[in-house]
DNA sequence: GTCCAGGGTAAGC
DNA sequence: GCTTACCATGGA
């Protein structure tokens, strides 16, 4: 186990804000986190202290850039325009939310199933899977399937996780991985533009989920997905369209903020 | 029972 | 280029 410090850190705000869907809270300061075929439970001791239970060495080669600690949230947060008060409010609100760096894979698969699901039903869907073809990591804990596994179910297989019609969207999704005519690896290196244009290119995938997979997976901070959400938001606070080009590079970040914030005032 | 969800595709204009 | 019907399912 190690201890390490960080500002804009909260656990609750990370797993709630819809980028993660395999962070699981125990209690209100203590979760588990599965990612890179690890399992890692977390503790917030207060005073932006946090017990991780994982050595240096893992420290240093996964969780760090796991979690983005490297980045400095305030300075994102400090470059909000001053006359924006709705933004100002969403980020001091979610100000303990951090763009992680997941796989591309479970990242890409994920958000091609979250299309017209709530959060809990994705949730619900990936926990499935995982169960179904994930490695076993841990009592009750189960890593996010190879591209390989993936590809092997069947069609009622991936249909029993309740994938309805993008059940041959990830079929093909996976296949296409596997295969080799995708690296999602290779694809690191590649533009914004066109990691855009290869990501777009799977069955299934549009606009907003190649932007959820470049923000979430390939930390292309300033990728903005518009989803139902900030759709609303767009309308209600900013006359139709946010000003992404205002904030150069980094309106993901914002974007992130108001999707947690609206989510949170619609539950009440 | 009803409404809605971190949308995309294909067909039609 | 821009609309629109349709898609399955579970959570609230």
């Amino acid at each position: 186990m190690i201890t390490i410090f960080s500002g804009n850190f909260n656990l609750r705000q990370i797993a709630d804000s819809g980028q993660c869907f395999r962070l699981k809270m125990l209690d209100d300061s203590q979760a588990y986190v599965i990612a890179g075929g690890r399992l890692l439970h977390i503790a917030e001791k207060g005073g932006g202290r946090l017990e991780l239970s994982c050595n240096e060495a893992e420290y240093g080669s996964f969780w760090q850039d796991y979690f983005d600690m490297d980045s400095d949230y305030s300075v994102y947060i400090g470059a909000i325009d001053p006359g924006d008060d709705f933004l100002k409010k969403a980020a001091e609100f979610g100000r303990g939310i951090r763009i992680l760096r997941q796989e591309p894979f479970e990242t890409l698969i994920s958000f091609i199933i979250s299309q017209r699901k709530n959060i809990p039903a994705i949730q619900s869907s990936v926990e499935k899977l995982c169960r179904l073809c994930g490695k076993r990591i841990g009592e009750e804990a189960y890593a996010f399937p190879s591209p390989k596994a993936l590809a092997s179910l069947s069609e009622k297989e991936l249909s029993d996780c309740s994938l309805g019609y993008r059940t041959p969207y990830v079929r093909e999704a996976a296949r296409r991985v596997e295969a080799g005519e995708a690296d999602l690896d290779a694809m690191k290196k590649l533009s914004d533009e066109e990691l855009y244009e290869e990501l777009v290119s799977f069955y299934g995938v549009g606009k907003k989920v190649a932007n959820c997979v470049m923000l979430f997976a390939y930390h292309r901070i300033g990728a903005f997905p518009v989803d139902v959400w900030i759709k609303r938001i767009e309308d209600g606070h900013y006359g139709g369209r946010f000003p992404v080009e205002r904030y150069p590079g980094f309106a993901g970040v914002l974007q992130q903020y108001m999707f947690f914030y609206s989510r949170f005032e619609k539950e009440r």
